[in-house]
DNA sequence: CTGACTTTGTGCGCGCGTTCACAAGCGCGT
DNA sequence: ACGCGCTTGTGAACGCGCGCACAAAGTCAG
């Protein structure tokens, strides 16, 4: 393993290991840490890896690699405690201190983020909604109270994500506000590509392209069912 | 190349060579097109990889290698054709024959999701809402009227899609009768780990760990900045 | 007609991620 | 105390996808 882990009950050096954590990992995160809640809620102190994995939808020796990547110790024979792992997890998504989110475009999507409840939930709750339209100024939603675009700045702190909710010809307008703002990680989830300058992490939720994509294969599974029946 | 295609000018034999079409490509291949829709409406007749590449924001290499997988024909020192580029890859996707789209569950997700407008400008429109709650039946969201899920065999038609927006303790129980009402292709949008028989394309968007995914990165920018501080 | 320029299509090497299979480690029963 | 069975952690092979770089092919000017 990693040489730079030296005892077996030493807490990670902080910020050194997680370097090399693969992206596809990272991704995968979230789903465990799920899946690791509502264990905990059945009761369960520990599990196994093929349990774990079963519940998250992945296979085992993904998941066994996966965690090993954040040094995460599981106990021979028995399995992974699962406050423990939970805390792990928890630690290096960044979700102890949770950091703010801010919402910008409370149209219908950006309404129904703010009362997702699958953000709330897990340390990371959004903290201000914005939107350009003074209209909407001042309307409470989900126990918010929409402030113009234009505050952004105020309500910003460092280590805030931005997310963007906004119709496609707002959101690049939108996007350099937030950046210029000081946000270094964007959310987007308009249908448009964006560009940001370097150190800017920035993600694309697109909605339709999921859609589209579900659209390919049950059009290729049409035309399979087809030559088969056909020939 | 593929040795199947004889002439140049000749049509491709349906349903023979998009077998092997890579997922990632068919991933890209709806940003091409909404890229593509772009430019048509911008009078561009044709365009340049570089130029579609840069629109889609994806590497032009890329780009022609994903075209080239659909059989796509450009024409060297010129481009590809746009009209012609939009034909082939909507046929690619199956989206000329739209399948109808159900979507279960009016919640704020669900809602934000039929008003949404990347699907309907692009052949793919959600033709039916159903929900649970039979408070909500009759409901007109977006020019459709909600109908009570035990409503949905009649509904779905073969090659349907179904989209799950409901809460995830109903999910699971949405997603059987989805199955058991025959669509194959499902978008579940409920923070939960759905199981489907074999042959059911499953396909999962979760809202909240793309957040959880931009939290890491910004936990791990912060500790990097920390400890190049303190160093 | 010829030659030069532009752009596509693709062969190849590389790196990442996944999977298999197994050795090392730990608890438990005896 | 000691082995037995269970589970983790990981080494190695495999496959996929990406990017470079170039040859083939077509257009356009003269």
């Amino acid at each position: 393993m990693d040489p730079s882990r030296l005892a077996t009950g030493a807490l990670r050096a902080p910020g050194q290991r997680r370097a090399n954590v693969p992206e596809a990992t990272v991704a995968r995160l979230p789903l465990y840490l799920r899946a690791l809640h509502v264990l905990a809620e059945d009761g369960h102190q520990t599990v196994s890896s093929e349990a774990l994995a079963e519940a998250a939808g992945v296979g085992s020796a993904k998941l066994r690699k996966d965690l090993s990547h954040l040094g995460s110790y599981g106990t021979r024979g028995v399995g992974y405690n699962v406050t423990n792992l939970v805390e792990q997890i928890s630690a290096e998504l960044g979700l102890e201190h949770r950091c703010s989110v801010v919402l910008v475009g409370v149209g219908n999507l950006g309404r129904a983020l703010a009362g997702y409840g699958g953000f709330a939930s897990r340390g990371l709750a959004i903290d201000a909604l914005l939107d350009a339209d003074r209209g909407r100024v001042g309307e409470v939603i989900a126990g918010l109270t929409v402030q113009h675009v234009e505050d952004l700045p105020q309500v910003v702190s460092t280590g805030s994500i931005g997310v963007i909710a906004t119709p496609a010809l707002a959101a690049q307008e939108v996007c350099d506000l937030l950046v210029a703002a000081g946000v270094t990680s964007i959310l987007n989830f308009a249908p448009i590509v964006l560009t940001v300058p370097d150190g800017v992490d920035l993600r694309k939720v697109d909605l339709s392209v999921e859609l589209q994509i579900l659209s390919f294969h049950e059009h290729r599974k049409a035309a399979l069912t087809a030559a088969g029946a056909s020939a």
